[in-house]
DNA sequence: TCGATTTGATTGAACGTTCATTCAAAGAAG
DNA sequence: CTTCTTTGAATGAACGTTCAATCAAATCGA
């Protein structure tokens, strides 16, 4: 998602977004002052009061902005390859050498997650966006479910826990400097998909 | 493991620490000041500045009295019961209705390993106690494989799936005002140690 | 068409506050 | 008296936010 995000934005509402995600990005959510985003924004701090009531309103039409273009990215438009999009997801997910750009943006929104715990509108944000990633999970598993490559299990349980494992990969990866365990834990989730979720080989 | 911490703390260094850990858990990092400090201490905030020599130096000390804390409850010591051990683990993650120390306590710590992103010394401290915790759930898991209560399995990889979901619960857990995903993912995480980590039945 | 007027964008300087940190001096203990 | 502890006041930097003042472009009236 990162790199068309931001890519041409025309009108000084969404430049100064792109300008707050990239400030963001880069001193991350301790490090943003209005002074940085002007710096990116190659403009005066004040500029932005002019668009944005303050500094939260900001950084939340940020998050909203990146989570609407999550949706229409990967709204739950029809799945024809279940199994294949389930691989690929996870592939995405624990890829070690994925460049920086997407492994920054997960950082960034979670550093912005760990705002939510000491203030509501944050955690309104990322409790509406848990719903959404969840749904599309389980769109692909229901998918699946009604193509047979699934077997009859429940699809927003198993979303709900690969969900639970993606965050908790993104926090350790972000705040550790090992990275060992992450194929480890790609492989179990294998074999945990492969005996739970994945049809026995010949049934349907 | 909070209530205990903290409980007589005799020497005035330690004293400050319960309080740093007092003030982290009520204001979070971010509302973390030497004042509130102080003010839980009942002295001055300058009173700090002579044990410790900043903020920083003071929080992470504080983090690794927590980490010595929990390696001295929980060090290795024989595992008599590895299945009921890994049961109770489980539970507790998972509790809901737990009181709100532990809940307190957990997201204190999430806060602060969130600082990790930007600060490598917060990040090697939480790449220290990581290994820390998953040694010691491996522990349990080796101690049941060898006992014959768990099948033969990757020890390692398996206490590393456990604590990425583990912190991932936790992270989700403070971060939105959603718990109902909590039963489906502690039901998901029984099926997965059923079906490959538990010896089958009458199988030794 | 051309001047006047309004509107929105943009800026730089300034304000007020918060906070970590320092330090000289007071207090307590032995 | 000396040493360690503790304090209150002061410092200085960082930062969010405000605002009066420009400026360009658009709108309007005649």
């Amino acid at each position: 998602m990162p790199s068309d995000v931001f890519d041409d934005p025309t009108d000084t509402r969404e430049k100064i977004l792109a300008a707050t995600y990239r400030s963001l990005n880069e001193h991350g959510y301790a490090g943003l002052t209005m002074q940085t985003i002007g710096d990116e924004l190659e403009q005066s701090p004040s500029l932005v009061y002019h668009h944005y009531e303050n500094k939260d309103a900001l950084v939340l039409a940020c998050l909203e902005y990146l989570l609407e273009q999550f949706e229409s990215e990967f709204g739950n438009d029809a799945v024809d390859d279940p199994k294949g999009q389930l691989e690929e997801i996870l592939e995405w997910w624990f890829a070690t050498d994925v460049d920086d750009e997407w492994h920054g943006f997960l950082t960034t929104i979670l550093e912005l997650r760990a705002r939510a715990v000491h203030d509501s509108e944050y955690r309104e944000h990322f409790t509406r966006s848990d719903r959404i990633f969840k749904e599309s999970l389980a769109t692909v598993l229901r998918a699946g479910i009604d193509s047979g490559a699934f077997r009859e299990c429940d699809p927003d349980a198993i979303a709900e826990t690969l969900q639970t494992v993606f965050i908790g990969t993104v926090l350790r990866r972000s705040s550790t400097d090992d990275d060992e365990w992450l194929t480890d834990v790609h492989a179990e989730l294998d074999s945990y998909l492969d005996s739970l979720v994945h049809a026995r080989e010949r049934s349907q």
